[in-house]
DNA sequence: TAGTCGTGGGG
DNA sequence: TCCCCAAGACT
């Protein structure tokens, strides 16, 4: 093996006893399933959100595969409510339906619902020790300021991940590539003087050249929303299309009945749009709405983030 | 391949 | 207040 590469691989699994974040539950299990839930739960995710709020309350909940897969899937929605992507929580329902057993290999595994090419690699390599590496966010970064990518290739990428991995000690070396991103390789002010790469980085002059980043402005979507009223329950109906699915919201319509009465605005910031709600009382029940519910129960349902802020709003309104 | 899919932390 | 962005997958 070349030289630098032993000696890079040395000093990783060094700075990863002193300095790696090595008591993540998830690091200290060999249950497949834990291992897979925590990376399903990772996704685009913060480790503090899933360390702090829903992954050991999902455990608790849900102990084994096969009590997820014979679970409700509102109930498995409640327990992922406020994490996002939701169809996250849906696929793992749906695979723990489908298997008794996680597979060891990357092929099955990307053949599973919601299991890509990176959560396979990590799978593979935390569960099952495989000398494969993983290609997140944190390890995509440190790449491309090692070999001064701007726009980076999955597939250069990928192959640098290959090339790079020590096969000697596969799990150490991955978790401690995300815990070098996540801690020195930020995306602004990397700590370039404590990192254990930085003598064979070619970008560590000007590290905040690479990756480039490229900035997106977000539209604003605009909606009315429309809550009717049964005595002190209110209408909800469960979502059914791509966004939020499965998750119980309020009645969106393009134009308010004449009767309703404004009660406010609420926003909401997604990831590739704004969205602002104008919100109506309407002092009836609506023949449409099928299920009423009072905000006790409907703090029972599965609802995303918005239609939090319109309960919200609604339970300040009649208080004044 | 660029859009779509959530939410919260942190600057 | 606004912005970036986080253990990405899917279409």
């Amino acid at each position: 093996m070349n030289p630098t590469l032993k000696s890079t691989h040395t000093k990783i699994q060094e700075w990863y006893k002193t300095k790696g974040r090595t008591d993540l539950p998830w690091r200290s299990t060999s249950d497949p399933y834990h291992i897979y839930l925590s990376e399903v739960m990772l996704q685009q995710t913060q480790v503090k959100t899933v360390l702090e709020r829903y992954y050991f309350p999902f455990l608790e909940a849900f102990p084994t595969m096969h009590s997820l897969g014979s679970a409700a899937l509102d109930d498995v929605l409640k327990q992922w409510e406020g994490l996002g992507y939701y169809n996250r929580a849906k696929n793992l329902h749906k695979t723990a339906g489908l298997i008794e057993e996680i597979p060891d290999s990357i092929d099955r595994l990307m053949a599973l619902p919601g299991i890509g090419k990176n959560t396979a690699h990590a799978i593979a390599a935390f569960a099952f020790g495989q000398p494969v590496p993983v290609m997140e966010a944190n390890v995509k970064r440190i790449l491309c300021r090692l070999h001064r990518l701007r726009t980076p290739d999955e597939k250069r990428l990928w192959k640098i991940a290959y090339s790079m991995v020590d096969k000697e000690n596969p799990f150490d070396y991955n978790q401690a590539m995300m815990d070098i991103g996540a801690t020195l390789c930020l995306p602004k002010d990397p700590k370039c003087n404590r990192c254990p790469l930085e003598n064979i980085c070619k970008g560590k002059n000007n590290p905040e050249y690479y990756p480039l980043k490229k900035k997106k402005t977000v539209p604003v979507r605009e909606e009315n929303i429309v809550i009717y009223l049964d005595d002190d329950r209110l209408s909800l109906q469960q979502r059914s299309g791509k966004f939020l699915h499965g998750l119980w919201g309020f009645e969106s319509v393009e134009i308010p009945p004449c009767a309703a009465e404004y009660i406010g605005e609420v926003s909401h910031a997604y990831t590739h749009f704004k969205l602002k709600c104008r919100v109506y009382l309407y002092f009836e029940s609506s023949p449409e709405q099928e299920y009423y519910f009072t905000p006790e129960k409907i703090g029972k349902l599965a609802i995303s983030k918005v239609d939090e802020k319109i309960v919200n709003l609604y339970l300040d309104t009649i208080v004044k």
